[in-house]
Parts: C-alpha cells; sequence; structure tokens
DNA sequence: CAATTAGTCTATTAAATCCATAGACTAATA
DNA sequence: TATTAGTCTATGGATTTAATAGACTAATTG
C-alpha cells in the first residue's frame, strides 16, 4: 500500500497539474481542496521540490509550479520519490536495490525470479502513464 | 514492499511445497535451511494454518503440509494472506476495501481510476501464477 | 503409561516508520 | 517596510513490524 504521504503528494501533484501552468499554486489551497493536513503538505511539496518535480515562488503571488510537462512526468518517478521502490522486495529493486540478509545466493531464489516479473510487469504500466494521461483520464 | 513476514511465508510455503507432499515438514528444518527466526517463522505458519494453507501434525513426525495442490495456491491468495490488500490504496481494495477520509468522491477522484488499472495489472499476473509454477520456475 | 517430540498459545518488547504539528526564519513582492 | 508565502528544525504520538520467552497441549513410540 503507497503511504498518505504519496497519496497526498499525488493528489497535489494532480491538482496542480490541472491549473494553468503560469501560474503557482498556493499550499493552502491545495490543501484546502484536497483536505491534506497543511503542514503536512508542506514536507512533501518540499520534497517534490528537492527532487526536481516541482518549483517554488516565495512571496506574494508564489507558490508551487511544475518543472516539467505534465506528459514528461511518469508515474513511475513519482512512486519512487514519494514512496520508494517499486518491487516487492528489496532485492529486486532497480533503483533501491539491497540485498537479503536471509538468501545466500540470489541466483538460486526462487522468490527473486518470480519478483522480478512482477517488478516489470508493474514499472511497464507505471512508466507508460504519466501525469497528463491522469489528468485526461 | 511486502514485509519479511510475508517474504518468510512465501520462502517457507516454496520449501515445503519442495517435498514429498506426504511427509510433515518441521518449522526448525525450514527455519535452519531458509535462516528464518524460528519463533516467527512458528507465528506465519500458524497463520497460514487459520487460512487454510496449511496443515500440521503434532509429536513425531508430525510438522506442516499443504492443505492443496501447489497448482490450485495461487500467489495472489498468498500475498493477500500474509501481507494484506494487493491494491495500492484502500479505496480501490477489493479484498480489504475503506473509503479515504479526504476524498468525498470516489467517482469524482482521479487517482482512484488510476490505482484501479494498477490493481487489475498486478491481480492478473498474481492470479495466473501458482505455487507450483514458482517451484518449477 | 511414560518419555519424547513437535506444534500452540499468550504475552511482551525493541525498533522502525508514519503521520502530523509547532514555531522560528527567510525571501519576494507591493 | 509590511505582508505574503515558502523553508527549516525539531519533536511527539500512534501504529506496525520483527522478534523472543515460556508455559502448555497433542501425538507418537517403546
Amino acid at each position: 500500500m503507497l503511504s498518505k504521504k504519496t497519496k497526498y503528494g499525488l493528489k497535489a501533484l494532480i491538482y496542480i497539474a490541472k491549473q494553468d501552468r503560469l501560474k503557482p499554486v498556493l499550499i493552502s489551497v491545495i490543501s484546502e481542496k484536497e483536505n491534506i493536513p497543511k503542514k503536512f503538505l508542506e514536507t512533501i511539496l518540499l520534497d517534490l521540490k528537492k527532487y526536481g518535480i516541482l518549483g517554488s515562488k516565495k512571496g506574494k503571488g508564489g507558490g508551487y509550479y511544475l518543472m516539467k510537462d505534465p506528459k514528461d512526468i511518469t508515474m513511475a518517478t513519482l512512486i519512487r520519490v514519494l514512496d520508494g521502490p517499486i518491487a516487492m522486495l528489496p532485492c529486486v529493486s532497480l533503483n533501491y536495490y539491497e540485498p537479503c540478509d536471509d538468501c545466500p545466493d540470489e541466483k538460486v531464489c526462487t522468490l527473486n525470479f518470480f519478483m522480478a516479473e512482477v517488478r516489470d510487469n508493474t514499472l511497464n504500466l507505471l512508466q507508460k502513464k504519466t501525469l497528463h494521461d491522469i489528468i485526461t483520464m
């Protein structure tokens, strides 16, 4: 399951993507419209900024805006940034790989192979879908 | 990501499925061969028994055994029993549905629709794969 | 029937993660 | 220079995860 942080982050991004791209969107507006605790949302958007998904402007007329065209932002990227690995096990994660301490040899592990298949299956969908696809669904 | 409980449980089931179906397998043997903390494994196997996946026999010659043919045990069932929902959000879970408190109307929620698609995509694979498929991979 | 074997049940705990909030600070605009 | 709005640090509560301990019960075998 995705964390609330991830769900909130995705909903915020979808909200921002639906607005006029030139006008920054206020944290407080997103918070209200999407029912997301404001302080929590602040840290999430900050995180998305750190990873180059969002940009921000301070002061009056400020807020958050997308750094790229929604067509160039895939769901795979967003879930990775917000939630972490897409794979079901660390030992088959492409971006967050970690060996299992209970598994002496990955090449002999039957779970390993199957979980890689699950990962590819999910990734195939998540990499195809962009923010733009979501807001026009 | 799957919990360790789930990973341990799956590995244990795979181990049991690889053995002679008529001979119960000892907790201690699985624990040793698969490097799973014995006490932790006990509770996991008990859980799998509660859900009718495993059966057990006490005393000498006892242990755990599969209640069904490995061909009739799908990965979807196992992950649900061990880990819980397969869906990424509670509001699109088929077996563990729960409404989101931040979402006033599911029919208007863009995330909802997309997440249902992800769920179907994953489920499609997990329901096709059986324990038998895994051990013969 | 008694000894041994092996699963069962109840409880507890340490650590990690998640969710959320508070408050002081900084930058931009009018 | 006042106001607006994002930034940074930090802290706390709740929940979940992973693991362990120990007493108990059931089945088998000699």
